[in-house]
Formats: structure tokens, sequence, C-alpha cells
DNA sequence: TTATGTGCAAAGCGTTTGCACTTTA
DNA sequence: TAAAGTGCAAACGCTTTGCACATAA
């Protein structure tokens, strides 16, 4: 059984309070410290960890960064992928046809089925590509 | 200018060794010892970093595994995406009409502009599937 | 011979863990 | 009050770095 504890819950409202945007745990340490919440940094872990695990939220790496990255997890009721803006980090939801298509075509013609939920294109963004 | 040694040469034949998967710095130090290669921790780390700045393998983190792992660039002539199992770690190329048009169809109607490069699908191949 | 690479050991840094204490249900 | 969570500090594991020595060009 799990507990709801004051500290578990303010994590989690930090992470919802970054919406569908990836926090790192040293976004979430300072977010921790500006708002003199009482969470050691031994507790962050835990909680994500559990959280993870139970898939509130998911984590995963982005290159060059050090250090995991969290967001919460959406209600799946279809397949889309994750665009990742390599210059600003920008995360963005790809969500149309061709995604089916390409799923449908690894899924039958490659016999590889894909996890959707971790799949992220990385790549330039509209207006990052404007500013050069 | 860059030296040509045998330590650097020796840890670029490892990696090509392991052909187009991509190996863990684990791996590495396991492969070294074993054919007594005498290379220390801090050469194949500084070595690993050099070989990627020069764009001669690079560099990427697996969801959950720690630590990074590395492959050769391959000559890319046309835009390929990867898949890797999440059971049995394999990598796969995925190098079809399929993706060239999801590709052309996120360049044109989402403004995003993709790096195929680092593209990666999870999920389960087909000989892993069979296994349950 | 001088710029670059190497090895060693120590330091860095994100993360995990042991243990005593606190809180939840 | 029993099971679960917390805080602290120490430990861990991967990676980086300072420094003296070795090597390539």
């Amino acid at each position: 059984m799990r507990y709801s504890t004051k500290q578990r819950q303010e994590i989690l409202d930090l992470i919802k309070g970054h919406g569908e945007s990836h926090v790192s745990v040293e976004t979430l340490l300072s977010d921790i410290s500006k708002k003199q919440l009482n969470i050691s940094r031994a507790t962050l872990y835990r909680t994500l960890d559990s959280l993870t695990e139970e898939g509130i939220i998911k984590r995963f790496f982005l290159d060059g960064k050090l250090g995991a990255c969290y967001q919460l997890c959406e209600e799946e009721d279809h397949n889309h992928f994750h665009l990742i803006c390599e210059s600003c980090g920008k995360m963005l939801h790809l969500d149309c046809d061709e995604v089916e298509t390409l799923m449908g075509h690894i899924e039958k013609e490659h016999n590889f089925k894909v996890n959707s939920d971790r799949v992220v294109l990385y790549g330039i963004c509209e207006e990052c590509q404007s500013k050069k």
C-alpha cells in the first residue's frame, strides 16, 4: 500500500506545474528550494522512482545532457511520437496519420512492435530554424 | 593536429569489431582487459570524446541503462531510423519509403526539421516476440 | 623538441542506500 | 501500532581532471 504524503503530493505538483514538458532533477531541486519545500534529495529520487514505476511519470535521457528528465505520462488512446527541438529543448506532439502508417508498416513488414510511447524525434523546431 | 596513437587505433578497432551495433564503455573496458591491451580508463574516455567530436563515432544513451553507448557513424546518403529491441538490445536499421514519407510530412506540415540520425524507435523485435 | 597523448590517482557529480526517526492509515 | 516514507550522511558508479611522464611528427 502506498501512502499519500505531503512530499509526494508536492513533487507531483511541481512536475504538473511544468505541463507537458520534461523536467530535470536539477530543476526540481531548484523549484524545491525556491518554494522552500522541505524535501530532501533522497526523497525526491525515491519518489521519482516510485512515480515512474507506477506509470504516473516517465523518465528519459536527453543526449548530451547529464542526468535524467521526467514528465507526466499521458492518457494514450492512440499512438503518437514526440518531437524535441535540439536547440531550445521544447517538446511537441506528433499525432497524425503518417505516424499510424509508419507504425503499421514497421509492425507488418519488419515484424517489430514499436513502443510509440518512447519514440522521440530530435531536430530543429520552426522558431529555432527562423532564428538562424 | 591529432596524433595517431596505438591506443586510439585499438579503441577504434574495438568499436569497429562490434559492427553496426552500439557498445557500452563497460563492454569496451572488458574487451580491453580480455585482449590485454594497455589502455587506461582515462584514455578510453578521452578518446571516445575526441572520436565523438570528430564525428567518427556517436554517443547515445539507452533509457534505463546507465552509462553512455557508442557506435560508428555511418555514411549517410539518405535518411533512416534505428530500431532497438527493448528486450535483447539488438539494433536494426529502418530504411524505407515510409520513413521518407514521414520525414517529408513532418518537415512540410509541422515545420520541424528532423535529424534522422538520432531517431531511435524502441520496441520488441521479431525473435523476442516469439520467445514469449 | 614541442605539441599532443597517456596513466595514475583523486575529484566530481548524479544517484542510491543504511539507519534511525517520523508519518500514514 | 505496523507498514511505509523521510532526512541525513556516507557510499556508489560513471566520468572527468591535474599532473608528471611518454610519444608522435
